[in-house]
DNA sequence: ACGTAAGCGAGACGGTACGTCATGTCTTATA
DNA sequence: TATAAGACATGACGTACCGTCTCGCTTACGT
């Protein structure tokens, strides 16, 4: 299963250069040739490890992100003001035009390839939920509430508006968060 | 600025042999060529008044949903049943293969390229949005509530979830509004 | 049947590529990739026009020997000098490097493909066959001679020698003439 | 000098995959990998001990050619007899589209490397040369002539012709055999 | 009404990238 | 130490589209 003579320089390689190219060229222009080029790497060599420049890009991040990941969300009692941290972080990532450059590409990716949106939930996506549900039910919030569908109410306005190039601000992410835990029928 | 002896016939056949195509062959390999020749038509045509293959799609889709768009949202007074409603036929849509198909090369063309994003909120997501609000204010929800967070709030989980290939159910879609609608926090 | 828009300057540009190709690398190393890039053409050009590298070299043969081509063979009176003097000619041909390489690129591709064969034959090889027999016909030699064969009993050493890298002198082409036409078995 | 470990068997399955293969994809197709693969085989025990694959292919026929090989021309007395058995032979293996195959592969091969035709001198067509130069000289020919032309001149011809497609008959072989005993110009 | 300019279908053009194949070198594990 | 297996960098293959261009043809205007 383990391939036995597989070089872990050239997949280094290959992995910068993928991350170097999106960021200098963008997604659309990011190209199979470009990054065997740039790694100093024969074609076959990626595709006989990769079955997408998408997957090469995805395996990239995923590198490059896995140590750092593992860090809990905040917890200081106040969830509204930690939720408000959280947000506010992501939205500046989005903001950052090399971060939203590299994490846009891998969003639409993932949005064209089921596979990869499995293997997204699986190793990235999947963990990350795991923590936002954990920081939520040491909120002590109503047990009738599905956390689930918590999470996502809390987050994926955010994200739809960054894909849907919307302004983002700290003050939208305040807004989210705000109206999230009051919601909208209150007395 | 009006082209004097555009061919109707020929803009037709684009967006037609576009929608075929993309429900066809998908977005991916979708290509000008193909349209071209789907449609009987020259390649200079489609150069001539659309810059991308995106925007072919974009006026595709403008062109065949603007008669039933223009509808309102249903309005019985019991606002969570309504919203259930929206949500749940949004949901059946999406599960729709040929709908997926069309809805999500719309929604990578979107989050790929700004200019069409900025087409498509003035042209079909404005329009749909102003109605949302209207909806939401019908309802009588506190002042203090910013409509605009609160749509987004709404109808975001669900576009989200979609991108991320997870699992749409009616069950979701009510969980969301039923969510929203009490907010995390209550007593 | 003639294309409209073929570009006359592209089609002289890979010509002329192939042919000076062929002398620095070599026919082996000839590639169609070289030959476009050299010519600044696309690939496609070239597809679109020859069905082989084999096609374009030989038409590049084709193109520049047609007008020199059409001269006759010496006809002194003298059968046997006439001849010496063009396989001498040959023979100093087939020694220059440079005619070398074109030449034996042409006779191998020619060996391989049926088809440029016979294209040879049509365009190059039969009209050259003719003068040799008119030649032949005019020494007035015994009416029981097959002209065909007695052409090749006279070219064919020559090309064969050549071909096997074998040493190509006048001598050798003298000594062919005069057995040729003396016979082996004469009294 | 002697390899100590070669293998003999590794050996074998080389030359016979080689051989088949010709005469299956044809030489153009014919690869290292693929001898490899057919033979069971790693690529490097090719490498290792042919420069390329002409010299594997000549190795091949060679191999096999050997025993037969040796066998002297008939020699009845008739000389024009003789001759016309044996080229009618020739015509009839050339005819034969797997010897075809085979033959042309090594004569491109030899035609194409400068090396391997001196090879293919020493080991396979030098022998056969003085074979016929021998059953020449006891046809008691005149001492004038060079045995070494006459040969060349009765058997260039029909491997001309061959090589150039042509068409090769029993009769082509007959007029050589007469025109070259009798020569051109004769009373 | 008629020439002229535009839009049109067709498709050639110089390019870029695709995904595959084979090259010849190399490394690893086996016998 | 030769071998089977196969990864590697390289480079060519033949195909698909890109966006630009040039061809004749048709069609509608403006004189």
């Amino acid at each position: 299963m383990t391939p036995v003579q597989r070089s872990e320089a050239s997949r280094q390689a290959i992995l910068n250069a993928a991350i170097e190219l999106v960021d200098e060229v963008g997604y659309a222009k990011l190209s199979i040739e470009g990054i065997a080029s740039r790694a100093g790497v024969g074609k076959q060599t990626i595709y006989r490890w990769w079955p997408s420049k998408g997957a090469v890009l995805f395996d990239a991040v995923l590198d490059r992100s896995e140590p750092e990941g593992a860090t809990a969300l905040p917890d200081t009692g106040d969830l509204a003001a930690d939720l408000k941290l959280v947000l506010r972080a992501t939205v500046d990532e989005f903001n950052d035009p090399r971060q939203d450059r590299l994490l846009r590409a891998l969003a639409l990716e993932i949005a064209r390839d089921p596979q990869l949106a499995e293997l997204y939930r699986e190793r990235l996506d999947g963990p990350m939920h795991e923590r936002k549900k954990a920081r939520l039910k040491s909120a002590g919030l109503h047990e009738s509430i599905d956390l689930d569908v918590a999470v996502e109410l809390i987050w994926s306005p955010l994200a739809q508006r960054w894909l849907n190039h919307g302004a983002l601000t700290h003050a939208f992410a305040d807004a989210v968060v705000d109206t999230a835990l009051r919601g909208l029928q209150h007395d």
